[in-house]
DNA sequence: ATCGCTAATATGTGATCACAAATATTAACA
DNA sequence: TGTTAATATTTGTGATCACATATTAGCGAT
């Protein structure tokens, strides 16, 4: 047994014509969303590759990918891990979040049609069906896929990879802070967003994005407390 | 003579004790922001490897990199090339530049103390220096280390990576459209930003930040011009 | 001369190997 | 027993190799 296994296990998802690069590092970006692995343990090539029972090579091309887009560091000793956020880093990319989020909404606000609505509200009840059903991840996934959808109806659409990577760096936290709760959702804000987007009207859609990401901020509760828990190491 | 080199041939950079990947990413970038390798031209990793004299492997860190900061884009057909954006795009770049560039400038305003501000105002007699001598090239890297420089005050700073993405990708048609012009400063809208700082005015200096920004753009004429011209090919 | 098919080449991808630096382990000494 | 030096292992980095696919060149038929 080489490997010593100190960090979290990461499960993996199936692959299909994909490249093995590309596999790799959707497996490693989904676990490093739920929380799987943990902010603050140490990652190594040579683990991850043994893990998933393929070279190095994909390995590395993946977690450069995921520095890039600051999932993961690269500190100067060469090691890597998964960053360990600060309260006030939080906040900060909370606001970063509504900035691009708003901008991103109003931007797309003029291309939607009514076919296009239409897709937005099953999305919408995707959501509602896993919050239903008490799936934490599957309704943060699909809260993420109704946003995606929006902003990509603008064709010049330039945010939404910027948009993920916040997403890439709260995620951890917010399934952390979330995991304690029963109730998900007190309003609906995405049936504001798709009436605001039905009226064509920006300032409506701008109020609807922030306050939805406003709800989400205010059901993480201990930020501080899930930071002190996960300092030591 | 087995490489072709049909696109843009590329100026090295000297090496300090960096790693290799690191010296091929950022020789590369200079080389993108400097629109040495046009728009539209088509890279290969063995191309690159060749005229660096490095063996392949780096080129392909370096180049995905590159690919995940939107600085050259990865087609389907495996082809890697830098990618030729829409005067539409163009313009959603600046927009997105603004918002995330008067954000930063904004939450780093507390932050600044008199020492800093004195290097703010070395950084901008770099900045005037180099347009007074006529280089376009140095400016323009004179003026983003003014401005990242303010950015950089804010320690739980988060989007900096973003803003040096846009200016990656707006960088070669910046320089495009800088290259035929004479005066390139009407106003130091800088002074007015330093200006801002030390009365702790946030407005101010958001307004300072736009007007920068969008003086930068009104020197950018023909948008569509530069893009029609690089279409074809 | 132009179109279509086949062979040759170029290219990205992934694996394996070699090496240097950093970390962990062990041994020796006070 | 605690501290330091020497050794061993781990790990990231870069190079080379093998392979599948995409592109291009070559060539023959219409």
């Amino acid at each position: 047994m080489p490997a010593k296994t100190t960090y979290s296990l990461s499960p993996i998802e199936k692959s299909d014509s994909q490249n093995v690069n590309e596999w790799v590092y959707q497996t490693l970006r989904k676990n490093i969303m739920s929380g799987e692995i943990c902010p603050g343990s140490a990652l190594t090539i040579r683990g991850v590759a043994e893990k998933l029972d393929v070279s190095p090579m994909p390995v590395r091309e993946a977690l450069r990918k995921l520095a890039s887009e600051a999932a993961v560091e690269i500190k100067d000793n060469r090691r890597i891990s998964v960053p360990l956020i600060s309260p006030e880093k939080f906040k900060a990319l909370f606001s970063l979040r509504t900035l691009l989020e708003t901008h991103a909404a109003e931007n797309a606000l003029p291309y939607f049609t009514d076919e296009k609505i239409a897709e937005l509200e099953a999305l919408d009840n995707d959501v509602d069906d896993a919050y239903a059903a008490g799936d934490i991840a599957a309704g943060s996934l699909a809260n993420q896929a109704f946003h995606r959808f929006m902003y990509e109806q603008d064709p010049n659409q330039v945010c939404l990879p910027m948009i993920e990577s916040v997403w890439l760096q709260l995620g951890p936290f917010v399934r952390i802070g979330l995991s304690k709760l029963e109730s998900y959702y007190d309003y609906d804000r995405h049936q504001e967003a798709i009436q605001a987007i039905r009226e064509v009207d920006a300032f409506a859609l701008r109020r609807a994005i922030e306050s939805d990401i406003l709800d989400g901020l205010s059901m993480i509760r201990n930020v501080d407390q899930i930071y002190e828990d996960l300092k030591p190491k």
